[in-house]
DNA sequence: AACTATTTATAAGA
DNA sequence: TTCTTATAAATAGTT
């Protein structure tokens, strides 16, 4: 994508895929927040690193939007704890 | 970005709003499957339109990194129907 | 839906 | 890890 293009599959060399991993992880939770702010859409990332770590994304009203979906349809319930 | 640079705020114009949340989804989410490919990541992402109308991304093996998440910390519950 | 001028993201390097 | 910068990729406005 810059001083070189590269293929789109796995990174071999771990340090530069972790160097990567939070270059675009970035990258995507950016985007994520200007797509929700430009088109009020409510917006949620989960993303799990190599090693089970979890980060997440989500715009302020996205649980609200969830729930609203989950009784108009009856197709998924969550339930949260701590 | 282009042509002019934009200012992050909600789109005024519901069809120049309706063009770009289609545009800038599909930008997420290939930036979403990229990011999954590249650093063996797996990612998840939810997007709620004005309407109510649900888009989602999931890497192949989300959902199994999810419930080992589930398990080791006791924090989420989720059940999943039809 | 396609084009393209320009902005933005980012790979490699420092 | 943070900064730089050359270049690839995304996209705003237009057609």
């Amino acid at each position: 994508m810059t001083r070189q293009k590269i293929e789109i599959k796995k990174i071999a060399n771990p340090s530069a895929r972790q160097v990567t991993f939070s270059k675009r992880r970035r990258g995507l939770f950016k985007k994520a927040q200007e797509l929700s702010t430009l088109c009020d859409a409510e917006i949620a990332v989960m993303v799990f690193s190599t090693t089970g770590k979890l980060f997440e994304y989500s715009s302020s009203r996205f649980l609200s939007h969830l729930i609203t979906l989950v009784f108009r349809t009856s197709r998924v319930f969550f339930f949260f704890f701590g």
